[in-house]
Order: structure tokens, then sequence, then C-alpha cells
DNA sequence: TAGATTGTTAATCGATTAACAATC
DNA sequence: TAGATTGTTAATCGATTAACAATC
């Protein structure tokens, strides 16, 4: 196995790869090409190659890929079966969403305990998980090692939150509030899940096609009105 | 205003500018340079004029950019005076919460709609949206003209919905379900946020700190020996 | 004016693609 | 064995960074 540092660009991809590789085996696929994943993904044969090479020798020439074994290794680099855990901060809509919709133990994580300052739903159960009140958070991670607090917290609390977290030790937070959260070079992980960055990304290539189009419009009237 | 295609990096970064100039502009800064803005981003000052250079001339030698101008310069950029208008299809609990807590507004989008299956919540209202029923999907969206579908309903009638919108003739779907929605190279444009990408890439560089911290202190233990 | 900072061109760096020997 | 396909090295392409003249 290579131990060079691998490029975000190929660790975003590798997500990608897994639920593609699940999908071709749900449908019986066993085994599979580079060239035919990459028809796919939409990616080159090249490219999944050279990816998959970052970390190891997983195909055999003439033959392919193993699905089922390709899966299993991409897990495994993945940290699907490192057992990590989570908490979730912040019980309101996406919090909830989360909780009873989220499947956390399908990508190797456990979710062991929510928490809100809403006092009517501390103590209670969603989908197995128990609510805790805020107040016994920093307690909580001092008793339990968490790896990962997912945080669905309304925004105005979030960088509070954040750093009473960050605090109590935590390592990693799972971010779906619209803040920045740390400054750069933090050796806290955070990963970002901004929904207005996402829509503001398809507004523009929504924009952009219809100024393709404007123009494609006004190419041909031109060309007529020369006619 | 150059008009070369612009790479998918830029577009990405465009609305972190937006939230981080929002973010100053509320503080009261008037005014700052590529340097400043760089330090707050964690970008070379280069990569932040290059940025911008792709879209026109925004700054002022020897005094950097106007916040608020360049504010509103890059949300044109990005479509936010389009007056783009959505629907949202499933109104389970991702529906709900960004039914109740995702100001599209904010982004220049006009939230108009909503759909569901499910009788019990037909004809209701979350903060002022309607909830219609599926059965009428099609009807409505050839009486209104609208841009985007916010695709939140159960992965297992996802692929089912999607292509019911796209007959119904829509051209942007905003993929919350984890199902990849088109083959390469489909004319709708489609825009993923994947729950469980962003967990997967988070798992990976927790796994990758252990990793580094392990052999670090591998390292340690054997100089120790040594001497 | 002098200092600051832009927009842009050139240089560097990194990522993707192509090519091919190795080998199943 | 012959055909297929890998893993890897080399070539290309594109993105980031550095440098600097222009100018506020």
């Amino acid at each position: 196995m290579k131990k060079l540092k691998i490029s975000n660009n190929v660790i975003r991809r590798l997500p990608r790869y897994l639920r593609k590789l699940d999908e071709l085996a749900e449908n019986g696929v066993t085994r599979i090409s580079s060239f035919d994943l990459g028809q796919h993904l939409g990616f080159t044969p090249s490219q999944i190659r050279q990816d998959f090479s970052c970390f190891g020798e997983f195909g055999q020439q003439g033959y392919g890929y193993n699905v089922a074994e390709l899966r299993h290794e991409i897990g495994t680099i993945l940290g699907m079966d490192r057992g990590l855990s989570a908490i979730l901060i912040g019980c309101g809509n996406i919090g909830r969403a989360m909780l009873d919709n989220f499947c956390f133990s399908n990508w190797g994580v456990t979710l062991k305990a929510a928490f809100d300052v809403n006092s009517e739903i501390i103590g209670s159960n969603f989908n197995g998980i128990t609510v805790f009140s805020m107040e016994n958070l920093a307690e909580y991670l001092t008793n339990n090692k968490i790896d990962i607090a997912v945080l669905t917290v309304p925004k105005e609390v979030a960088k509070n939150v954040a750093q009473n977290l960050i605090d109590s030790g935590i390592g990693a937070i799972w971010n779906f509030t619209n803040v920045e959260l740390t400054e750069p070079n933090s050796p806290i992980l955070v990963e970002n899940v901004h929904f207005s960055d996402s829509l503001l990304s398809l507004s523009y290539y929504i924009t952009e096609r219809q100024n393709d189009e404007a123009a494609r419009l006004a190419r041909l009237a031109k060309a007529n009105s020369v006619k």
C-alpha cells in the first residue's frame, strides 16, 4: 500500500465508487472492468485505475475487479470498519430527519445519543436514540469516547455549541449549520453540509444554461434576418 | 466579462465568498483586500483575484474590494436575481426540515408548492407552502414555469419520481435522495446532496488522523527503546 | 506623491489521461 | 494459448501560485 498523501479529489470519489458497487452487487454483477465502471460513473478507466492504485492492487489482469471484494476494500479505506461513534446535537427538524431517516450504521458509524435544550423532548426516544439535556453534554463526552458530533442546532447558537464541543475534546464535527466553524489550520476536522452552497451552484448552472440558450436563439435570429 | 468556460472548482468557491462577504458586512466591514479575504477563507490572494477575474473587474488598485458591491456581483453571477422557482416533492422529515427551516428566498429562489402522496397532509400548509397531491404534479408543471424540483422522497421511489419530473419537463433537480439519478450526459441538471458521501469523507479523514497518530506513537516508542 | 493592491501574464505544480509491458 | 485488462510510467492538460506593470 502506498503511503503518499492522497488528494482530496480522490477521497471524494471513493464514496461514489462505494455506492455504485453496492448497486452493481444488488443487481447481481460480480465482476467489472475499469472500463465498464467508468461508463457507469462517467470517469475514464485510467482515472479509476489510478485512484485505486493509491491504496493497493485490487484487480486482476484480464479479469477486472471482483465487485464484492472491491466494495469491501473501499469501505475499509473509508474507515467503515473503525467502529466510529457519534452523537447528535439539536433535535429540530433537520436533527429529527437525521435521527429518523439516516441510517448511520449503514456507513459504519454508531449513533449513541442525542442532545437538545427543549425540556419537552429530553428523555424521549427517537428511533432508539435517547435525547439528553445539553447540560449533560460535557459530562457525557468525558465519560464516553465519541468520534463525531453531528451539529444540527439553529445557526444562531452554532459557534457557541461548536466551541463547547471542542472544549470537551471532540475531534470531528459534521456540520449541518450554514456557519463556518473553524479558522483555517484548526486541528478539529469539520465536514460541512452547506445546503445553500449546493443550491447556489445549481442556480449558477441553470443561469448558465439559460444564457447559452438565449445566445443560441440570438444567433439563430440573426442568421435568419441576414437570409 | 470573460466568456470562456468557468471551471467547476471556481463555481464551488463562489458561495463561500458570498457567505464570508455577508458575514463581513454584518460585522461592519466595508472594504477588503484579496490578501485579507484569503486569510479568512484559507485561500491565496492570487487565487481570489484569479477567480474574480473570470467574471469581470470588481476591485480597485490600492483599495481592494467594496464588500457590499462584491457581494452583489457574486450573487448576480450565481443567478440569485433570476427569480428561479422551485417545488418540493416529498414532505417526510427531510422535506419538512427544508420547508420549515431552509430559507429559499435568501438565495433568490421562490418555493411555490409542495407535493406528497399522504392524504393526511395534502391540502395543509407548512410555513406558507401548500401541499398538493402527487397526482396533480404533472398538471401543475404544465401550468406553472418551475425551474427546480427539490427531491426529498424516500429513496425507493426516487428514480420513478425523477423520471416523472423529467417527463413533465423539469430542467433541474436538487436531489436529497441517496440515489444517482442521471446517466452521464443527461441534459437534466442534477445537484446532489449525498449525506452518506459527506459522512464517509469525514470518516476517512478521522481514520487517517488515527493512523498518523498511531504511527507517531510507534516512532516515539521505538526511539525510546533504542535509547 | 508614495504605498497599496489590483488584474493579468508567466511559471509552477498537481491531476488526469494515454500508453504499454506484465500477466491472469 | 490468445484476449483482456490490470498497475504503472510518461505525456498532457488544467489549476494554482508567483511576479509585476498598471494605477488608484
